[in-house]
DNA sequence: CGGCCTGCACCTAAGTGCAGGCCGGTGCGTTAGT
């Protein structure tokens, strides 16, 4: 029988192979529970050794590590910077649509034949059941979810095979531990990513998600022309300390604001989904390696960038959340040197991203959808069939929806369920759209309240934002006195149930994060007249 | 939800103003046709 390797071996490991020093807090506490074989859940900022936290175990353990990765391009990197080892036992490959089928064979074959350490794969590989099965026969000792935010924010309607993750992986006989990574996720979509992946009693690390070396702040502008005239002058002047990005909301803007920042003298590029895989290959090198001032990007850009030195973060454009804002302001500053993370708000720009919130399907089609899942039609449709994303998204939701009505609840009312959880998702939507309009727009220090989201507690006001240095931050501060219950209380509403306690906006209103409501922002006057909230 | 484009009415000209329609992000995979 092997020795279980120790933590001592790990560290060893870690330092021949990779080269690190020694682990740092947090990459520590996950290998500790991993080699006790427990579920991970880590949160640490990017840049901080995520992957190390399966690539030295995965070496240590036994058998094969297994890893879902979103993005082929983010394999293709991860394979080639473990085949740079040129360590013998770090064998790597990755399957995927990239990867010529007699490539793909050989790598399942070596995969169950005990000859590959790392396997890449997407989520929608893992749905498929012939590599299901190699995976199954390889026996791998670990599993790592990368970028596992993503099984929350693209599981629900974008990519659907994110949620299947979960029932895939308890396939493995034995199942191992299962290590779910992210750089930011607010308790919600934490909760959501563990329950997703069926984590058995995961160990929850959160680290280092105050990033203090980012200054924060928010421009608001009334015309559109006036917004973006704003955004050069004020990258240029940024530009001066070193590269950036600048985030607008549609592709055509990608253009649009890089033209006039070439304009404005800089050396800018446009980047976004639609372009050619050379096109964003060239742009994302020539950023990286510094032949660029700026890059003008939607929300594509991003995941797998690996350059510490960004000095700023500009969003042209409001995202549709909190979540979203501090992923992409998080690429800023990763070298610990300051940078800036500033907002360019209109109000009227929120309503592209109520646009872009999940909608909520009729409910005929949900009822053909219930009938066709329904009891008696699963000898017809092995689960398997490949189908069109809509439909794809409404199975989805039925399945939910008849997990929580029961099997033998009828059509009708699994296709109610549905909607009801689609209404749900909808409002919670919603709910982040209007915590990124309140971050907009607050006087309180803008780290607190967005760390209180990301449910972080800062005591005192940053210093390092612009409500800071306008004064009014020490003076919300000041007001928070009365704060009925602290951070992070449970309590119960009469209408939207159970929900936590988020934070306060001024001395008057306290936010309150409920499953099915999202977050709501409640008047404490109202609250205490009524006697709304109660302890939970 | 808001921005942008088109087309039409105005009414006797060449440009304005408004109504109506359309579009908008994130990526995996597969496949038809060069």
């Amino acid at each position: 029988m092997t020795d279980e390797p120790t933590l001592a071996d790990v560290r060893d490991t870690a330092r021949e192979v990779f080269g690190y020093r020694d682990l740092r807090p947090g990459q520590r506490e996950a290998i500790t529970a991993l080699l006790d074989g427990r579920d991970v859940l880590l949160v640490l900022p990017t840049g901080a050794g995520k992957s190390a936290v399966y690539q030295v175990p995965g070496l240590e353990l036994p058998g094969p590590t297994l890893v879902v990765s979103p993005l082929i391009a983010l394999q293709q990197d991860q394979v080639r910077s473990l085949l740079e080892l040129g360590d013998d036992d770090a064998r790597a490959a990755a399957v995927s649509s990239a990867v010529p089928a007699a490539e793909r064979r050989a790598a399942l074959e070596a995969a169950a034949a005990g000859d590959l350490e790392f396997l890449f794969l997407s989520p929608e590989q893992l749905a498929n059941d012939e590599v299901l099965d190699a995976v199954r026969a390889a026996r791998p000792s670990l599993v790592a979810v990368d970028e596992a935010h993503c099984v929350s924010t693209w599981g629900h309607d974008f990519r659907p095979e994110y949620l299947r993750v979960g029932e895939r992986l308890d396939t493995l006989d034995p199942r191992p531990p299962v290590l779910a990574l992210t750089a930011t996720a607010s308790p919600p979509v934490r909760e959501d990513v563990a329950e997703r992946l069926h984590l058995r009693d995961p160990a929850v690390i959160v680290r280092g998600f105050a990033r203090p070396g980012i200054a924060l702040e928010v421009v608001r502008a009334v015309e559109a022309e006036d917004k973006d005239r704003a955004v050069v002058e004020r990258v240029r002047t940024e530009a001066e300390q070193g590269t950036g990005i600048v985030y607008v909301a549609t592709r055509r803007r990608t253009g649009e604001i890089a033209d006039a920042l070439a304009q404005a003298g800089l050396r800018s590029a446009a980047y976004h989904g639609g372009l050619r895989r050379a096109e964003r290959d060239e742009a994302q090198r020539r950023f990286t390696e510094d032949e660029l001032d700026v890059v003008v990007a939607t929300s594509a850009f991003g995941m797998g960038i690996d350059k510490p030195d960004v000095r700023f973060v500009v969003h042209a454009d409001v995202p549709g959340s909190p979540d979203s804002y501090y992923q992409e302001v998080g690429r800023a500053g990763r070298d610990g040197e300051p940078a800036v993370a500033v907002l360019f708000y209109r109000p009227e720009d929120l309503g592209l991203q109520r646009f872009f919130a999940v909608s909520v399907p009729d409910r005929d089609d949900l009822r053909a959808v219930a009938r066709a899942l329904g009891p008696g039609a699963a000898a017809s449709d092995d689960g398997r069939t490949r189908l069109p994303r809509r439909l794809a998204r409404l199975r989805a939701l039925v399945e939910d929806a008849r997990a929580l009505a029961g099997d033998d609840a009828r059509p009708a009312a699994v296709a109610d369920a549905a909607r009801e959880l689609a209404q749900a998702r909808r409002r919670v939507d919603d709910s982040r759209l209007e915590m990124m309009r309140a971050y907009a727009e607050t006087e309180q220090c803008r780290r607190q309240f967005l760390l209180a989201y990301l449910g972080e507690d800062l005591p005192e006001p940053c210093g390092r934002c612009d409500t800071c240095w306008a004064g009014t931050a020490a003076e919300r501060a000041a007001d928070d006195t009365a704060a009925p219950w602290s951070t992070g209380t449970t309590v119960r509403h009469p209408e939207f149930g159970e929900g936590t306690v988020m934070g306060y906006e001024g001395e008057d209103r306290v936010t309150v994060l409920f499953e099915a409501y999202g977050y709501r922002t409640l008047s404490l006057d109202a609250v205490a007249e009524n006697g709304l909230l109660t302890p939970g």
